[in-house]
RNA sequence: GGCGUCGUACCCAAGUGGUUUAAGGGACCGGUUUGCAAAACCGUUAUUCGUCGGUUCGAAUCCGACCGACGCCUCCA
């Protein structure tokens, strides 16, 4: 099956055709780095992570950006308040995003532009806007005046009669258009860059539109993104550079959905935020990435602890299957056949991610059938062993070089020893109390055919 | 107010017109196995997919109404 997404232009699933034969260009919308991200954003960047793998099992090249928006108010505010500079502030929560990340197992970006070194590139591109009549200047900002943009409306429809005119920015020639150029103000302190406007700042829906320009020359193959991000931010992207260049800034436009909390998003104005590391550290990352990839992308996931003790169970059945197969799986060919094949066309119906996992436990006990009966074979064994590798080129929950080696303490060894001599000795009491002694230490003894077997507790 | 998404077992979660009289995971209970556990295996748990109507030979899947939850329209993954 080829691959098919959900493409937010049309609101339908559309089998995907890059541009490039071999080549696939995606953005994702990044992190803004004023403070540590939450749970649900990383859902957000492991979905595009998945997007990333899924398009390579496809045999495509990736050249991936993710940007990091390390211009804007709330970040200001917090310059102002901390006495810290701009950059203090940034860097620290930016590489914390790429550590985590990296736990996370999420492979590393092409790119990951950041908007301060955007901002001559941003100013030449607004006098690009200006200089086609698609943006007005008003009291030393710049907006966009979104009637020049015939597309406009594309992911979102506004009935403009209905808008609230309340609140309207009185520099504004229509309610609807949104600012390119943000003017100094004094709450903007030292923070500010020069331009033929006068002093001020670039907004936001401008980072990304100059971004792709410049990466990627204004087009693309694939946009993500929160879904929150639609409109406007989404659509006035789109509109800056669809007027500019004409052409589709992008073909395809997912959109994640949010991970909530108790039913409402969670969000850092809401303050309901999981922070990431801590559950990291309790949990492991394979657990995290396994909870995160366990719903549909589009479909709202609702925290909580149980889903991530479910998750963990899952994957130590996961981790027991894999180890009763000795071999070296990273050098095993993918040779595929049709259970694979299901694995794959679930992954490929706009990366059906639940259903995917359903197929591989569902294999997963199919093979357990027959080594509990003794009757597996030389190919059910190189099946097993593809899928297992086939499984964690997307999921990546499975450490394959310390699936058979974890360094063993010596105290466990050593308890390991006395028990199989009161197990001998048929000292059941003792043998028991060996037991517990070691699951404390973090193990835990089953007893096979073949003699005692340890598996890690996580 | 406008626009939109969703509602599947005890819980989570696929399926979106017939190969599914509903995958998979968790949980519970019973059995095999075990010195006992654990793991693994076998069996049980939705004749039913928010409610009510309609279309169709056939619907959880399409249409309508209603009820409920959430999102966007303002910073936000």
């Amino acid at each position: 099956m080829s691959l098919k997404l959900y493409n937010s232009l049309s609101s339908k699933k559309e089998i995907f055709k890059s541009i490039s034969d071999k080549r696939v260009k995606t953005y994702g919308c990044g992190p803004t780095v004023y403070n540590h991200l939450h749970i649900g954003n990383y859902r957000t960047f492991v979905f595009y992570d998945l997007l990333n793998r899924v398009l390579q099992m496809n045999g495509y090249e990736t050249e991936t950006a993710v940007n990091i928006t390390d211009i804007d108010d709330k970040i200001i505010d917090r310059v102002n308040h901390e006495k810290l500079s701009l950059k203090e502030i940034t860097s620290k929560y930016e590489s914390s995003f790429i550590e985590l990340s990296e736990s996370l197992k999420i492979l590393p970006n092409s790119y990951n532009p950041k908007a301060t070194d955007y901002v001559e590139l941003m100013i030449s591109h607004i006098q690009d806007l200006l200089n086609e009549d698609f943006a007005y200047v008003s009291n030393e900002s710049v907006y966009f005046s979104v009637d020049k943009d015939q597309s406009y409306e594309r992911f979102v429809n506004l009935k403009k009669d209905d808008m609230d005119f309340s609140d309207v920015n009185p520099d504004k020639k229509f309610i609807g258009d949104f600012v390119l150029w943000k003017s100094w103000t004094e709450k903007d302190g030292n923070i500010f860059w020069d331009s033929p406007w006068g002093k001020g700042r670039p907004a936001w829906h401008t980072e990304c539109a100059v971004m792709i320009k410049d990466l990627f020359n204004g087009q693309i193959d694939i946009h993500c993104g929160g879904v929150d991000l639609k409109f406007p931010h989404h659509e006035n992207e789109c509109a800056q550079v669809e007027v500019l260049c004409k052409n589709f800034l992008s073909n395809y436009w997912l959109h994640a959905e949010h991970l909530t909390m108790d039913d409402i998003k969670m969000s850092k104005s809401l303050g309901n935020v999981i922070n990431v590391s801590s559950l990291i550290e309790d949990y492991g990352y394979d657990v995290v990435r396994l909870f995160l990839l366990s719903a549909h992308y589009r479909t709202k996931v609702s925290f909580s602890q149980k889903k991530l003790e479910e998750c963990k169970k899952m994957t130590e059945k996961i981790n027991r299957f894999a180890k009763n197969f000795t071999s070296d799986i990273k050098s095993i060919d993918l040779k595929f056949s049709n259970e694979h094949d299901l694995f794959i066309d679930a992954l490929n119906d706009d990366l059906n991610t639940p259903e995917a996992i359903g197929i591989f436990f569902s294999f997963i006990s199919e093979m357990n059938k027959k080594i509990a009966k003794n009757s597996i074979n030389d190919s059910d064994k190189e099946k097993s062993l593809v899928f297992l590798k086939l499984f964690n080129s997307i999921f990546d929950i499975l450490d394959f070089g310390n699936l058979h080696n974890h360094k063993i303490p010596k105290e466990v060894q050593d308890l390991l020893v006395s028990r199989q001599e009161s197990r001998e000795k048929q000292d059941w009491k003792l043998s028991d109390s060996i037991r517990d002694k070691i699951e404390s230490l973090g193990w835990y003894v089953e007893d096979t055919a073949s003699g005692q077997k340890l598996l890690k507790k996580k």
